[in-house]
DNA sequence: TAAATTGTTCAATAGTCATAGAACTATTAT
DNA sequence: ATAATAGTTCTATGACTATTGAACAATTTA
């Protein structure tokens, strides 16, 4: 059950944009596809230097738009592309980032 | 001499994004993918039911992220996609349409 | 248990966006 | 010239967005 099932696709495809349409965003995802190793949200933020509170609200803006998936480890929690919805509403795009 | 030139690549990204990430705009993105003959504003804003204004409202957002390209005759100005915009930063994309 | 670490939520604020209607511009038709 | 047609711009308004710092919650470490 995921939350495209519940809204229309183009009510969809509006979250999806709307969520790629901030620089901090982007360069989170551009840092997520840069590195070898798994990060967290606390590097990540620190990578694009927004401050912590920032950096958890523009998680929450690509996770609720299906662009990220979050992995928790005790306090921690692991963030990765979710590459099933850029494949399926953004093919390619990655790839010129 | 394009826009892109005199911003970076992020921030182009950025107005690209804003102007896909609203409803009206991509239905009238799926108008003008689905007919065969040239739409002029009017028709385009009639079928997207969008009001006069609004609509001319949002073929500027489009035109200035590079997403249209614009041709007039005498007082009708009639509308196709740009796709080397498409082409370049959302490969793939209008298929998903 | 107390402190440290990691991240979320809340409240306030400034800025941006979508919309409508009225006034305006440019062009064509009568 | 006047009226009609096709779009744009202006003004106002309500809704949404990004940001910050403080308070909070969950988990691990000393």
């Amino acid at each position: 059950m995921t939350i495209e099932q519940f809204i229309s696709s183009d009510e969809y495809r509006v979250r999806i944009f709307k969520a790629l349409a901030d620089p901090t965003r982007l360069q989170i995802i551009r840092t997520l596809m840069g590195s070898r190793t798994e990060l967290n949200c606390g590097e990540i933020g620190e990578r694009c230097e927004a401050s912590k509170s920032n950096a958890s609200y523009h998680f929450r803006t690509l996770r609720e738009a299906g662009l990220i998936l979050v992995r928790k480890e005790a306090q921690t929690k692991y963030i990765q592309l979710h590459h099933k919805t850029f494949d399926t509403y953004l093919p390619g795009f990655l790839d010129t980032l």
